[in-house]
DNA sequence: ATTGAACAAAATATCTGATTTTTGTCCAGT
DNA sequence: ACTGGACAAAAATCAGATATTTTGTTCAAT
């Protein structure tokens, strides 16, 4: 039975991963089996299973190996409870980028730097504003810009 | 009365860019007031405000003008029936790229590249075959892996 | 008052060649 | 049958030089 963990070979046909791939892993320890035969063979667990999955998607999607690399070491740095990255966190990867999708944001696995949602505020901010006289419009814009206020705005305009 | 729409100064203040920011857009057709004084003075309109705030906020957010200008071109190109896309889309962005929400699928502005969710699947995957035995777990992975089917696996591990 | 033009500084993008990483293939060892 | 090692091809990254784009500032014109 597969009491030890799946085989390299029965992981190949699984994953879609070549042996080199599967070997060059190993060695560079992006994805290590956990465990091994008494002969040094590799087992793969389960675990391992969907970590290897996770990155041929996202090797199918066009990120590097070196990408999904310092995406993991970023990852765990970011997130210090979470330690496979690959198998814990919900991700999301177009070849440039791997995002994470964490709580009720979003991030970018390699930087940290968050994204923002800027036309989701403007539609609300829009839908609130129709029918509104064009001064107490302008208003509505006023969270981040300089420092006049409503009354100069409506100074300058009337 | 502000019926003939924005003065840039207003827009300045509203949007928080910088006059010369707004003539350059202007002049190199980014965003354009859709309306003008007799005397040849831009009156932004109110739609104008969304696009120019929504550009802000991508900047804001470290992308390049010259990115967002690639982006609106992409976009029209992608989804023909938007012809303004800084205001009638969802749009999620960090220093590199430009994410468009667009029904139920996430794609790159740029490219068009849609994007994946590879773990998401897998957390389904992974669920469904909590206690099932390894070569039937292995089933569940098949999609896109190779030519081999459950009975070869089974004799190959058994 | 507000705009446009001109010049220069700052920020971005592009290109090219060198370096590193990753993978395939073949061969030998267990 | 499976593994690891060696070599070469392919892919990805990096560093630096160049070009292009974008912005601030100043000044003249309406």
């Amino acid at each position: 039975m597969n009491e030890a963990g799946f085989t390299s070979q029965q992981v190949m046909r699984i994953t879609g991963l070549s042996r080199r791939q599967l070997s060059y892993w190993r060695k560079t320890e992006l994805i290590t089996p956990q465990q091994h035969t008494p002969g040094g063979h590799a087992r793969y667990t389960f675990a391992d299973l969907l970590a290897l999955k996770t990155a041929k998607k996202l090797i199918d999607a066009g990120v590097s190996v070196q990408r999904i690399r310092k995406s993991i070491t970023s990852l765990i740095n970011f997130l210090p409870a979470c330690t496979a990255p690959l198998t814990e966190l919900s991700l999301v990867a177009t070849g440039d980028m791997i995002l994470v999708l964490h709580r009720e944001t979003a991030f970018e696995a390699l930087t940290g730097q968050e994204w923002i949602y800027p036309v989701a505020e403007l539609e609300r901010e829009a839908a609130q504003s129709r029918g509104i006289s064009e001064p107490e419009q302008a208003d509505l814009f006023m969270d981040s810009a300089a420092n006049t206020n409503s009354a100069s705005t409506k100074a300058a305009t009337g």
